[in-house]
DNA sequence: AGAACATTTGGTTATATTGCCAAGTAAGCA
DNA sequence: TGCTTACTTGGCAATATAACCAAATGTTCT
């Protein structure tokens, strides 16, 4: 693996560090749909504001979503629409695993 | 968000969290090729040998591997292939970042 | 049986992440 | 102008991750 390579690498996994984390995933598949504003989420989710926020500041840093204050609120949307697309590829991972488990208590 | 949306977004985080490395990304997609043992790893990535075993360990727990042990060597594939199938979409938000950079540097 | 090889496991330290609280900012309303 | 609402930011403590070294395991070769 050569510098170059490396840091490519290293973009890639940030971008997955970001969506790996189940209230950031959670959050990210709720964009699919289309915008929703912080206090939707938090009203959604059982945490504090701040963390919600903080969260939410992750998935922009890496790219995915993308910020909008309009009067007092600010509404998250996805900045690239593909994130859906990979949700079944994780299921399978997990559909796999609860298989490779339930065989196991055969 | 209830218990069960929460579980589930717990296990597919996991998944994902697996593969939030530099350096288990590029393994993963190595294995996308064909089934590797920990030795070529080790020849290919400057780390440790026990790093690069503890990193495989992680793909495996996380379902995304499996291994095999033949003779001395341990040869490690992908349990589920469809891991490919997502990078164009990070690639896809890796690119729209560079050319929001790029833009305000006009 | 003992040496050599391939890999895993245990232990430790450094660093990163998470989540809460408290304080700060910015917009709209009284 | 001051109050309230909707967030963001800073700081801190708890926990998780990562990397290395050293030691253990399992396999083949002599």
């Amino acid at each position: 693996m050569n510098a170059e390579t490396k840091i490519i690498y290293e973009a890639k996994a940030k971008v997955l560090k970001a969506l790996a984390h189940p209230t950031r995933l959670w959050m990210a598949e709720q964009l699919v749909e289309g915008e929703r504003c912080v206090c939707e989420f938090a009203d959604a989710i059982d945490a504090d504001f701040s963390t919600i926020s903080k969260h939410l500041s992750v998935l922009k840093q890496a790219g995915i979503v993308v910020d909008d204050k309009r009067g007092k609120q600010v509404f998250y949307r996805l900045k690239v629409p593909c994130i859906l697309n990979f949700m079944s590829c994780i299921e399978s991972v997990i559909e796999s695993q609860v298989k490779s488990q339930a065989a196991l208590l055969k």
